[in-house]
DNA sequence: ACATACATTTGGACAATGTCCAAATTAATT
DNA sequence: AATTAATTTGGACATTGTCCAAATGTATGT
């Protein structure tokens, strides 16, 4: 393990315990027993490590969220599910993400990208899903509001939850919200997603 | 006009403007031409004077937000509506609010207070439409899902605007989450009810 | 009008933070 | 073994929120 991998694990836990602002470069450096000044000799300044962490979960979620033609409902639950429990490991960014994307002009610039490929993904997939009849919608606003609903539970769903429900287990916390994005697809769900919905509910 | 309000006043400004924690209290105190430990001599802390804004909105926002046996969807509608408006005034809070609870333990517990509050008053509301024909709901669980949801969306709303709808002016902004919300009732209204929503949507 | 008590304002100190850099050390290459 | 490059150190710097003793201003009672 090299040093700058060294620096990033232990910023990532401690970023994760105590909150990104409230981890100071002194400790992060003692609790590594190195110097400051060696930590910035790999992240020159303190965006650069955390924009270092923000690219790793960026890395991991690209290789999860997938816009697939054959997509079935079961399946893109499970796909959110797989991105909650990437939040969680890097609940630190997600805590501080409004502040992240008004100072850090990098993280920012690739939030925007990413927002946008995660909106067209999931957009995609909604549209299979009702190309293969698990979910109908009337018209284009009924896919455009279940793009910014999730959008919105899936950003902000593990704030909600610190400040709300921290006395639960993280496990309690993912089943919360993703129970709450089944039952807003059931609204939208054909008979045959209904039970799909119901099976992957059950399965939590 | 007292010094702690001037104090007050300029604060609020400059934070919504930049954020609460890229406004130094030199910087503050520079603009309002006054010395720094002036402001320290009526907010002790910075945590204070955030502490009294949060304050403010508190009491804007509990003026607005009741529970009423005789609400109808349009009024609850409304009432969403003038809390997004103080949103907006003290948007700065919002936006820092993860951090605030994490951190200002005053805020913290003040907000589990208004959290359950409203939590409550949004749950009586919801409730009070059932039994006046707006709403229809299978059972208990579609209730606590509406209430889940629209906590959620009230408290990110203007989060999430800041990160992916900055382009948009504010007045759209708030058309377009109030919008969702009439979306996500409509799931669950009744003809009366829908009718209803279709006006207050028309008319945003 | 004066003295006393209280409220307000000032100016500067303090520790902690992120950033930066020259010098020392260690590792790699010739 | 000598030279070059990479890494690590230790300390400086400006900025932040916080704190406090002294100075100034304001009101009250005699």
């Amino acid at each position: 393990m090299t040093t700058a991998e060294k620096i990033l694990a232990k910023a990532l836990e401690m970023f994760n315990e105590k909150g990104i602002e409230y981890v100071g470069l002194r400790e992060l450096a003692a609790v590594l027993n190195i110097r400051v000044g060696n930590i910035t000799y790999y992240f020159p300044t303190k965006d650069d490590l955390v924009n270092a962490l923000s690219l790793a979960l960026n890395k991991l979620n690209s290789e999860v969220v997938v816009a697939n033609e054959e997509m079935t409902v079961a399946a893109f639950l499970n796909m959110l599910k797989q991105v909650f429990h990437h939040h969680v490991q890097y609940r630190c960014l997600l805590l501080s993400f409004v502040h992240l994307i008004e100072q850090n002009k990098v993280i920012s610039e690739r939030y925007k990208q990413t927002a946008s490929d995660r909106n067209s993904a999931i957009e995609s997939n909604i549209k299979a899903l009702v190309k293969s009849a698990y979910l109908k919608v009337k018209d284009e606003t009924d896919v455009e509001y279940l793009t910014s609903s999730l959008s919105l539970i899936i950003r902000f769903w593990i704030s909600e939850a610190a400040v709300s429900h921290s006395r639960l287990s993280v496990e309690a916390q993912i089943r919360h919200y993703l129970s709450m994005i089944a039952k807003l697809l059931s609204a939208y769900a054909t008979a045959k997603g209904k039970k799909e919905i119901e099976g992957f509910v059950a399965g939590l």
